[in-house]
RNA sequence: GUCCCCAUCGUCUAGUCUGGCCUAGGACAUCAGAUUUUCAUUCUGACGACUGGGGUUCGAAUCCCCAUGGGGACGCCA
């Protein structure tokens, strides 16, 4: 039975590599009928907090990734590594430093693993030091106590970032000296900043946290992660977590580390937020509208109308509130070069006043309606239509892009929209 | 410095294992047109890559070697 799992260290928020690990590890145990484990690794006990591995757990509960078996904590199982490391330095295949237990690596020896990505890599045991096990202050060294507890947990497959391929031979050796069977590898190649620098805040985001809060669905995320290393095959690009667990090969994912490309995240956000019901957008879009100061005394099902016309016109649920600030008050902001090009010209005044007028007289204030009076005034006055709805919309909306004109007009009313068309046409 | 991994459009990738179907396919981004007499959507098209050099072979993006480039690791961090 397969048995994989995943190792943060609560010393942190999750980063979006370490989301990427966990999700492909519990791909892996889902296809393959098996159990996704998580293990606390805080033996920095003076680092560790628990506020950390509270995010931790909420975000990958977030992204849709839920765990079997009770997580077990490296923190209280230090006696268990120090009677291991006791073994190793009875049997001669370690010896003590002080309080510290360090194995001896033995000499011209190649450690050879079939990785699952890569295939076959060996190491020389002659360009590894001694290790570690435990350090002096009785706190086991990472190498070693991930080994111990890996045998512990009966993990069968070993899914991990390329950063710990030079761990692997060293883990090896741990295995054999404590008579353990050593389990299967696969190292995924690191995701990097779009420049090829190392992931950072300037590319994006580093932590699960930041894409929640800036307002990307956990679908979307996991749809983007997914395809980081890994095709699905085909032209296949939108897919989800049920579609990856029927047909995930680990044989086909890439050795290549990838470049997160914020601008196709933003592309796939934005297919999701098009697909999602308006109810479910509520409350994330309110709370995007508190985290921007922006209490809206909006009743839901007002809301719920704006959300419909605005969904498939944002990338990210955060740009809701820039784009519609124009309905909650007169504090919204203008793009100035709009203003330049549609209000300025005195005919624009003259088109602009002249829509009002004839707005003050429409009872029925419908978006068919209004675009009905909008495209009579045009053919009366032998001008396009344009002519009317460009000025109107960076007048009522200090906008030159947003939803349908008529919408707007409807959302905003009768009153509001005549006073701003007049403001901005005197 | 030593060891290890990797190398297809700007980016993510298909194709590489099992050489010919590849005048290298798709997606994002960019640009141009069409549709919507507004915004967005949608549609069409354009741009755009096998890192370089040697081999092997009738034939190489695909196999081998070297170089170059990128990344990772060499902690009593995890």
């Amino acid at each position: 039975m397969v048995r994989v799992r995943f190792a943060p260290s609560p010393t942190g928020y999750l980063h979006i590599g370490s989301a990427r690990t966990a999700l492909f590890n519990w791909v892996y145990a889902r296809r393959h009928g098996g159990k996704f484990l998580l293990r606390i690794e805080d033996t920095d006990i003076a680092r560790s907090e628990s506020r950390f591995l509270d995010e931790i757990m909420t975000d990958l509960k977030w992204l849709g990734i839920n765990w079997d078996e009770e997580p077990i904590n490296q923190s209280k199982r230090f006696d268990v590594y120090r009677a291991a490391a006791e073994n190793l330095v009875k049997s001669g295949k370690a010896y003590r430093e002080g309080e510290a237990y360090i194995f001896r690596m033995p000499a011209g020896r190649v450690i050879e693993i079939d990785d699952m990505i890569h295939g076959k890599v060996s190491f020389n045991t002659d360009d590894i030091k001694d290790q570690v096990m435990i350090k002096s202050d009785g706190s086991p060294a990472y190498n070693f106590c991930c080994v111990v507890d890996d045998a512990y947990l009966k993990i069968t497959h070993i899914i991990r970032g390329d950063d710990h391929l030079s761990n692997t031979p060293k883990q090896v050796l741990f295995y054999e000296a404590l008579g353990l069977k050593t389990p299967e590898f696969g190292h995924m190649p690191l995701i990097m900043g779009s420049d090829g620098a190392k992931l950072s805040k300037r590319h994006g985001g580093v932590s699960v946290e930041e894409y929640k809060a800036e307002g990307y669905l956990p679908a979307a995320l996991v749809n983007y992660l997914l395809l980081l290393g890994w095709s699905p095959g085909g032209d296949r690009e939108i897919l989800g977590l049920d579609e990856a667990v029927k047909i995930f090969d680990i044989k086909n994912m890439t050795g290549v580390q990838a470049k997160f490309d914020l601008q196709k995240l933003k592309w796939m956000n934005g297919e999701y937020l098009a697909k999602e019901k308006a109810e479910n957008l509520l409350p994330l879009i309110k709370r995007q509208m508190a985290d921007a100061a922006k209490s809206a005394n909006c009743p839901d099902d007002a809301l719920l109308r704006l959300i419909d016309l605005y969904r498939v016109r944002i990338k990210t649920l955060r740009e809701f509130v820039p784009a519609t600030d124009h309905f909650f008050g007169d504090g919204y902001s203008v793009d100035e070069a709009g203003v330049e090009k549609h209000l300025k010209p005195p005919e624009s005044k003259k088109i602009l006043l002249d829509f009002a007028d004839l707005l003050d007289k429409v009872d029925d204030f419908s978006h068919a309606r209004l675009e009905e009076a909008c495209r009579l005034m045009a053919e009366t006055k032998k001008i396009k239509a344009g002519r009317i709805i460009h000025p109107t919309r960076v007048a009522i909306s200090g906008k030159t892009t947003g939803a349908g004109l008529f919408e707007m007009m409807e959302i905003l009313g009768k009153s509001k929209v005549i006073e701003r068309m007049r403001r901005a046409g005197a």
